[in-house]
DNA sequence: AGGTAAACGAAAGCCGAGTTGCATTAGAGT
DNA sequence: ACTCTAATGCAACTCGGCTTTCGTTTACCT
């Protein structure tokens, strides 16, 4: 129990571990063998209950080569969400309103986080971003690069003229996002269709008058 | 490490457990003590490296007896939390200005969440509250009476006519508190008082414009 | 194709968290 | 004061996660 989140620094990318050397073959089917089984595992029975030994098993691997290649199960779900952030991201929404393009961008952003695959590590992540500064690191990196995936919409609409020309389009989204997480997180609520109008209502309110800047 | 907050149902407030049928003398002490000592022990080592057993020794109890009473490390943590909750919070601020009422709700937010006593337990609970429905109780119970302690100040503004009559008071706070957590624990980073400012801002802007009704 | 060593699998051992039984202490009521 | 038993301390025990060792497999280079 001393260990929730004791990555050891050679967790994500090592440097002369296990893993590095021989990259393909063998060692390239059991990575993503365990990243699979640690996902449907962490699916089936939850974090809490996701121990190292079980994902071994479902992976059809030795547990010692997860503890030597991952050091923990930790180590494991950091390597899970960062391959997992790595996937492309859905179009932006595009409809010359800033409003029905927040809109839009709020259910995709509820969308994300009800999906088993992302929505669960990023869950598990943000948790362990409270305990230990190595988590953090992952999420802001998360986080940051969704910000920048989606800012696209607010610069398009300060393009246009429809925002100020100062406008920051991060905190544009940012202030759209902050609700919805707020939700999620905090109240452990799922936001309905009517809240996510709102929020979107918000944002844009207050990007118009020129407060996000 | 299979359990990480799977608290016993009789975790906070047990039924027969010990604890129940002499509440004064030594049980008292004993309570206190291991609270005290839980507080000190997250506050020095962290969360991850917290351990019943420092715990114990901390506060010159038996593990037996913690383990007994609270069954494990989240149980006292959760214990710790409604004791803390319980404390009275500071007074209301009441300019006669929506906005500047904000802003100094927003100070005491991100005051609260700097406290090495609230703040610390606050975090905790927030991510065991992904992970576990018990947790995930407690924190709502925090929240809304938090929400319920602080909407006065909406409440005030919509009875002296400076927002709508519908407006609903908690909506007001929540819009208000949702960028504050939003910095604090998915971008990790303390508001400061430009973003305080700003945030009540929005909050105000949004009310004003019947968006929170 | 062959050689080298990285990566792996299996099994044994270590270590510490968590549990339990029993004797002792000390609240709470009489 | 006296009694009863809840609550505690102590210590032995269990159990499972994690580590280590060693023999085997196999990826990669020549």
């Amino acid at each position: 129990m001393q260990a929730e989140f004791h990555l050891h620094s050679e967790s994500a990318t090592p440097e002369g571990a296990p893993g590095t050397h021989r990259p393909g073959g063998r060692t390239a089917r059991n990575r993503e063998a365990v990243l699979d089984a640690a996902l449907a595992t962490l699916a089936e029975v939850g974090y809490a209950d996701t121990c190292v030994q079980d994902i071994a098993t479902r992976a059809g691997v030795a547990p010692s080569t997860i503890y030597r290649r991952w050091g923990n199960r930790d180590g494991i779900i950091l390597d899970l969400a960062l391959t997992l952030v790595a996937e492309p991201v859905a179009a932006l929404p595009d409809t010359g309103d800033l409003e029905t393009d927040l809109a839009a961008l709020a259910h995709a952003i509820v969308e994300v986080m009800q999906s088993p695959r992302i929505g669960l590590v990023q869950s598990i992540l943000f948790a362990a971003a409270v305990q230990t500064p190595t988590a953090r690191q992952t999420l802001n990196t998360i986080i940051t690069r969704r910000v920048e995936d989606t800012k696209g919409i607010a610069e398009r609409a300060v393009a246009r003229g429809e925002l100020p020309a100062d406008t920051d389009p991060a905190r544009v989204i940012n202030t759209l996002a902050a609700p919805i997480y707020h939700r999620w997180f905090i109240t452990g609520e799922t936001p309905d269709t009517d809240d996510l109008t709102r929020f979107a209502k918000v944002a844009t309110l207050a990007a118009r008058h020129g407060l996000l800047s």
